[in-house]
DNA sequence: TTATTGACGGGTA
DNA sequence: GTACCCGCCAATA
């Protein structure tokens, strides 16, 4: 059978879908989480393959600024940000309202 | 093969 | 508070 070993990517997919409607996290927290700390990037370009998944919010992550950096990659530049406030989230001048908020931390949330 | 870029983060000036 | 620099890992040119 072939290698099925789990990719960063997948590893990465895998967080994102389990953040909570109304919640958002960031690509160095899921970085964090995952062991690499500081390959917040790889986290990025996992988002970017993420295109071909069908199940990875990639809206709710965003950079540890709350703004939505990757907003330009969702077909449309409003895309984004009208899936956040479909998410109950409230998003101003492509920035996630009250991110500390909202901020859901995986490190802390998931690994309990 | 090496060099540059990339949906970032954190520290220092 | 803002600006700049370095670091991480992978993919692309």
């Amino acid at each position: 059978m072939p290698n099925r070993e789990v990719s960063f990517f997948e590893n990465v997919w895998d967080v994102v879908r389990q953040v909570p409607k109304g919640r958002a996290t960031t690509y160095g927290a899921i970085a964090k989480y995952l062991g690499s700390g500081l390959s917040a990037r790889m986290v990025g370009w996992a988002m970017n393959a993420a295109h071909a998944l069908p199940d990875v919010p990639a809206q709710r992550v965003v950079n540890r600024n709350g703004m939505l950096s990757g907003k330009a990659h969702f077909g449309s530049p409003t895309r984004m940000q009208e899936l956040l406030v479909a998410d109950g989230l409230a998003v101003a001048d492509d920035t996630i309202v009250d991110f500390t908020k909202v901020f859901w931390d995986p490190a802390t949330e998931l690994a309990l």
